[in-house]
DNA sequence: CATTTGACGCCAA
DNA sequence: TTTGGCGCCAAAT
């Protein structure tokens, strides 16, 4: 049983390349469905290029920030697939 | 050890 | 439909 941010990491860590998912879904899949902001404040502090962060966005869509920087985030996300 | 902040989410106006 | 405010959790300072 690790730590929260590590489960948080894990989940990141296994969103699927083309695919995008909300830190609500993230939260509970962590274990803690109320923790959305929990997990936003996990990722921001998590600097780990093995973490594609990219793909975690809000629970409308909308991509909240990057520790790379927003256009960079975006940019990946199409280049994925993930967007249009 | 306690307090503040933060890449959210949902409800009300 | 859009904007504002409140509630939630964990980490960082």
């Amino acid at each position: 049983m690790k730590t929260f941010r590590d489960k948080v990491l894990a989940v990141v860590a296994t969103i699927p390349r083309g695919s995008m998912m909300t830190y609500g879904a993230v939260a509970k899949r962590a274990g803690n469905p109320r923790a959305a902001r929990a997990v936003g404040a996990i990722i921001a502090t998590n600097y780990d290029p093995k973490i594609p962060c990219h793909r975690v966005i809000g629970a409308d869509g909308s991509l909240t920030g990057y520790n790379r920087g927003l256009a960079k985030k975006r940019a990946l996300l199409k280049a994925e697939g993930a967007i249009r």
